[in-house]
DNA sequence: ATGAAAGCGCTAACAA
DNA sequence: TTGTTAGCGCTTTCAT
């Protein structure tokens, strides 16, 4: 079934059934409407490959994650293919297993598959990702590059808001449990915490980097009981339910002895015991923003306007965290 | 950059250009490292769009799944996608959201970017399955349709060690949560857990369907207390997590007062509290048969050769699971 | 409003 | 072993 198939059964030339799909206003309305009427009696659906070749576009969007496993992703996935699927994009998942190397790869790989990418929480360095945005439209996730649109969630808030969560409760000294070399999210939490810390008085330790996993997690918990801290704030939930495996293996009890907050409130947070206190982001949101900006780029012809957009964060306390004990005496 | 350029500056026709690329053996090996290394230093890569215009392959593979956020789907989609790769294909993957409508728009639109779709655990009937298998090459996970090549995991072995487990723990009677109808994984648990219960000489009710998640489980839980058995086998492991919230929330104790039994083996089964015993599926190994499967149909010519590969599972006794209480006596 | 014709970048007979 | 040629199915000027 060709488009020359239809041609021949409506009576009109190819190129007028080329119109009549792609730009029917072209096209008189009772000739648009024999043409489609015999198109879909015919069962003709367009040759995207044979479109794609012709116009260069391929209303395909690669969208890159470091890891469909963490749980993190997949709300923003689902968000991302059912927003661009009705505004008539495909969107093309990939994964870079938390590697820089094979991002950089993946990228170069779909570029030639898609007409932009949307890149979340790159391990990439700025400058990589700054060479490469030159080559095909980009979206960033969770990261901020001079020059390329990007859809950021506000975690500062949401680290500032777990140190006076934690403060409030009484806690006088915490730790920041970072997370990998290269994730923005990482440097705004330790900036922000350090920030909001210096502002309530209380001390904030540091550790990092770190691996984003509930392994990253369970690795860190010496360090964490070395800094005597009583209130932490973990990269993620996966690293925070990691370390309190890590502390219950030990002994200490959360949150009777240590108060523990993740960040991304994801399904894990929610199952795990204690329930896990945790950051909110709002990773649909961020799907389908980052989508809507993305297409935008590519149905703009002039400059490529880039643009930042920030969304809230919010906190959700549950069980993991509560007053510090009162020291015995 | 196209095959012209590079052809002009090798001074080489484009057709030997092409065949440099994708039949190395027709061109002298001189002439193909001069080709290649004038396209190197240019940078040109193939237009894939052209190349699946010309041979009507695109080397795209679909993969459609139920729900991304499904944890037992990760490891399959990242196994196929790794898989996929170094044989050359990209692997592109698609939500339906549980719904049998939208999996087949899916399958639809994905089949005219793809040489072949992976269908994981379909909510479609098998005969609208077998009827869009006709238009291009399947290969199904989890669901068997005569003509049709499938990647099945061994469910029913492992709903019977399931049942064996609990029956010698001393439960005598158990009940059976299923899952979402048109499922093939449901209907071998149930016909399985049937026998092997029979077998055992303990009882077993069946309650179902539920929808395949925690919130499926959490709704089944008045109706499992009613059956009054004492060992639960449910779908997967979600509807276990969920079954085992709504049972907590009801003063009722696992695995004191209950056992409960998941399907999948999922982060989610290891996180939860208590720790999930379950039944193990091969979902990476399935991810990459599938791919195997379907590269091997799209890559031998003359008959569609269907092939079933069954995989084994296994059970993972963790702490969801104990001898009955005693009744008080 | 429609038709004619060129061509997107590549592959694949067929010739030489 | 390499060159020639004819499209793949569609869009898009340019005419009419």
């Amino acid at each position: 079934m060709t488009i020359r198939d239809v041609a021949q059964a409506a009576e009109v030339h190819v190129s007028t059934v080329s119109r009549a799909f792609s730009a029917p206003h072209l096209v008189k309305r009772e000739t648009r409407e024999r043409v489609l009427a015999v198109a879909a009696e015919l069962g003709y659906q367009p040759n995207e490959t044979a479109r794609a070749l012709t116009t260069g576009r391929t209303r395909n969007l690669g969208l890159i994650v470091s890891d469909i496993a963490n749980p993190f992703f997949p709300p923003l996935i689902k968000a991302a293919q059912a927003h661009a699927r009705v505004r008539g994009y495909q969107v093309f998942v990939a994964d870079t297993d938390e590697d820089a190397a094979v991002e950089e790869e993946l990228i170069q790989t779909l570029a030639r598959q898609v007409d932009g990418v949307i890149l979340v929480s790159p391990r990439l360095a700025n400058d990589d990702i700054g060479r490469l945005g030159g080559e095909l439209p980009f979206v960033l996730v969770n990261r901020s590059v001079p020059g390329l649109s990007a859809v950021l969630m506000d975690v500062a808030n949401g680290a500032a808001l777990a140190v006076d969560h934690l403060a409030g409760l009484g806690h006088e000294h915490l730790v920041l449990v970072g997370g990998p070399r290269g994730s923005w999210t990482s440097a705004q939490m330790r900036r922000a915490a350090g920030k909001a810390a210096a502002d309530q008085g209380v001390r904030l330790d540091v550790l990092g980097p770190n691996p984003p996993t509930e392994h990253g997690g369970i690795a860190a918990t010496p360090a964490v009981l070395e800094t005597r801290a009583t209130g932490v704030i973990a990269y993620n939930d996966l690293v925070a339910i990691g370390l309190i495996e890590g502390l219950d293996d030990r002994n200490v009890h959360v949150p009777r002895d240590i108060s523990v907050i993740g960040v991304d409130d994801t399904v894990a947070g929610r199952l795990n015991r204690p329930r896990l206190t945790t950051v909110a982001m709002p990773t649909a949101a961020a799907g389908r923003t980052a989508v809507d900006l993305l297409i935008q780029a590519l149905e703009t012809p002039g400059e490529p306007a880039t643009a930042q957009t920030m969304l809230a964060t919010s906190l959700v306390i549950r069980d993991s965290t509560a007053a510090p004990e009162q020291p015995a005496g």
